[in-house]
DNA sequence: CACACAGCCTGCTGGC
DNA sequence: TGCCAGCAGGCTGTGT
């Protein structure tokens, strides 16, 4: 559920709350949570403790915050992750997975997890070969669609050369980053366009509808400070978002399309659900499932 | 190499 | 009421 705009709404948060501190304990509850961290539980301690936060950074779905020894903390919500800036008064929530408290008192960050498929890590960070600076385990994520340096003739060669579906290709982080099974849908919609379109007959103009599209509904979402549909989704401070009620097909089935009065369908593909308005996203001749 | 998908995980919901 | 199947879904590993 956290897809870029909810995880952009976490680094926000982490900026404000996380960044410019001091280290002085880390508590890790259950392994789990540090299971791509190579070193184990103990080394992660470790390698945080007396650390400070340098800075709050994404790409994509995923979080680092530098450190001041030139390693970083890389964090993924997976389905289910929150990072809460919390007093120390506050009772242990359920799902706790690690805790963080700093040499200037409260309040300390907590990491919960209820799905448990979000993680932490302590990871070096090098040099991008699309330009920056990033942790080495996603040196292979695309960079963000809105990124200045976001290669469009690239990502639409990439297109043409697959034979996959179009929302195969939006969900492929190594591609573009940041899109997962709500915007994509969200997107198509705006685009006027079947997600079994197959990739490799899309015109590069296209292409360009496909990426404005994109562009479009994810910066709404920031603004509104992503979409929640419970408590599983908050901000830092403990917010929610409201950009649900911003959207047009995502969990909409059986109301009407809102530009032609058509009843959105909900349909199966790729193990989950995608929505799409019959008559503003029809099937293709030859679509590519 | 390109592509597709099972498996990981927990809590909630709906059917019987 | 209680049980359980089904569903939610990002990413990694593995198979074709």
């Amino acid at each position: 559920m956290p897809e870029l705009p909810e995880v952009e709404t976490v680094r926000r948060g982490l900026q404000k709350w996380a960044v410019g501190r001091l280290v002085t304990r880390v508590e890790v509850l259950g392994p789990r949570t540090v299971r791509r961290h190579r070193g184990g539980p103990a080394d992660f301690v470790a390698r945080v403790t007396g650390r400070r936060f340098e800075d709050a950074c994404r790409r994509g779905k995923y979080l680092w915050l530098p450190l001041d020894d030139g390693s970083c903390l890389v964090a993924h919500l997976g389905m289910s992750g929150q990072f809460l800036a919390v007093s120390p008064e506050l009772a242990d929530q359920p799902h706790l997975r690690a805790r963080f408290s700093f040499t200037d008192g409260p309040p300390e960050l907590r990491f919960l997890d209820q799905r448990t498929f979000g993680g932490l890590l302590v990871d070096e960070t090098v040099q991008g070969e699309q330009g920056g600076t990033v942790p080495a385990s996603i040196a292979h994520i695309a960079l963000d669609p809105m990124d200045p340096n976001f290669d469009r003739g690239g990502f639409y060669a990439v297109l043409r050369r697959r034979r996959t579906g179009i929302k195969r290709a939006l969900l492929d982080q190594s591609l573009i980053s940041g899109i997962g099974n709500i915007y994509a849908d969200e997107a198509l919609w705006r685009a006027r366009m079947h997600y079994a379109r197959g990739s490799d007959t899309l015109r590069r103009q296209e292409v360009e509808r496909l990426l404005d599209a994109v562009i479009d509904v994810l910066q709404a979402a920031i603004a509104a400070g992503g979409t929640s549909f419970d408590a599983l989704y908050v901000a830092v401070n403990g917010e929610s978002g409201w950009f649900d009620r911003s959207l047009e097909v995502y969990g909409r089935e059986g109301e009407p399309c809102s530009r032609c009065g058509a009843a959105i369908r909900r349909e199966a593909f790729m193990n989950r659900s995608s929505y799409r308005c019959p008559r503003c996203q029809r099937t293709p001749r030859q679509p590519r499932w």
